[in-house]
DNA sequence: CGGCCGTTTGATGGAACTCAATCTACGTGG
DNA sequence: CCACGTAGATTGAGTTCCATCAAACGGCCG
């Protein structure tokens, strides 16, 4: 078992990041240095939780997580998706504080995100955070203003957009493991809901969406439906 | 004239950035510098516009500002206010684009921002970064889980805080320049909507609102009504 | 087999939207 | 000084989308 250092060897951050600048010897090395000290976790686990003070950062290996918000009511809002090769808890402030509660949505794998220094990995997790606000800005955008049939499309998009970044989807269908309650909490909406406006959706031919596995139909005119745009954050 | 360099003289950006680490005189001394070319906005103008590289991070120095998303077909979301004291277009990754356009509300100024080195202004700028990033999961989580009363009050309190913090706000009323049209674009509501909304919470006497400024009547029972909890990205 | 999780279906209610129309305050120009 | 135009706030009636409550259904695992 060899353990390669070139530059995808089946490490979705490697994958990812270096899409973002181009990373030296060295720092594909240190991904890997840190993905050689795994932690997996199983589903429904904390990995950061909210005003608790924040060890340092993490990157998903692979899994699903998420940032989410609790009510005192009980009313739950998920507010981002992590997807593999995303960066968690990486912060510049001294003694940061988590603002929101991270958990684990299926098991997972998790290693330190190495320190960034001055080279192309720190310009890496500067597009990295960078991306992160867009989605939130995207995020924001379904709640505020999209229809229900547009919020699951337009996630749909996304959610794919960023797993393609990571190497873990092509042009088929894509993993979606999200139960309809999860989407439901992602999207502003109610499980009913949801269950409904899929099944409207697939009856016109626009997704296929089941077995932990989505696609979109037809994505030229599903991105003219919800006005998606690429992800951009700088030139080149 | 004297061109005075304490504290927190008529700046909000220092009184601001001054709360979140310690500055050096030298770094308060560049925030003061860089106001004294201050450029004047009148109201609606483009500061950022989406896709468009971006030439430097600017601070408001006054007025109000907003981040918007216009969709294909004419709706438009208000992703995040920007007032007095904040960072507009601060990045850290090369050849920057912005995500999204920001646009003036009221007449404005604004000034470049200082490079923020290694020190305490970079500190500044980083729980600056944090703090906006919390403001966002807020705006999710009103747009997400609130209803048109709830995201009112808390949208409320979250501005009341926010110029406490640049030094614009006391205990009692406080500036609200929104038009309900812009507060119904920043809610995801229609201005309808609001304008019967306000008119419920006035009559059970949450709220006044009105004449370019509100006050929130009896904050601890409203506190409680939307579960808002302070802003706290770092220890201390 | 029985329990659980996730999905599906039905019936009903309500929060928020849509489409007007009116009202008010305010500034501007004749 | 007043007629006018405009932006913002307000009101009304009718509609739609989504939530709520409740129950049934299917697969999976112990």
């Amino acid at each position: 078992m060899a353990t390669s250092t070139s530059a995808s060897p089946d490490n979705p951050a490697v994958t990812r990041l270096a899409r973002f600048s181009s990373l030296s010897t060295s720092d594909i090395e240190s991904l890997h240095e840190a993905a050689r000290e795994p932690q997996r976790l199983a589903a429904h686990v904390d990995i950061l939780r909210e005003e608790v003070p924040i060890a340092g950062g993490s990157i998903m290996l692979a899994g699903w997580a998420c940032r989410l918000r609790l009510l005192a009511d009980g009313r739950r809002q998920i507010l981002s998706l992590l997807l593999p090769g995303d960066l968690i808890g990486v912060c510049r402030q001294k003694r940061a504080v988590a603002t929101t509660s991270v958990v684990t949505l299926t098991s997972s794998i998790i290693c330190s995100a190495p320190a960034p220094g001055e080279g192309g990995l720190a310009e890496a997790y500067a597009v990295s955070g960078a991306l992160e606000e867009l989605y939130l800005f995207r995020q924001i955008t379904r709640l505020g203003r999209l229809s229900a049939e547009e919020r699951i499309v337009d996630s749909l998009f996304e959610i794919q957009e960023r797993l393609a970044a990571a190497g873990l989807a092509g042009t088929g269908s894509f993993p979606m493991p999200l139960t309809q309650e999860l989407l439901a909490d992602t999207l502003g909406l109610t499980a009913v809901h949801v269950n409904r406006t899929l099944q409207q959706l697939r009856r016109d031919g626009m997704i296929e969406l089941g077995g932990g596995r989505a696609s979109l139909l037809d994505p030229e005119r599903l991105r003219l439906f919800v006005d998606h745009r690429p992800a951009r954050v700088s030139l080149g």
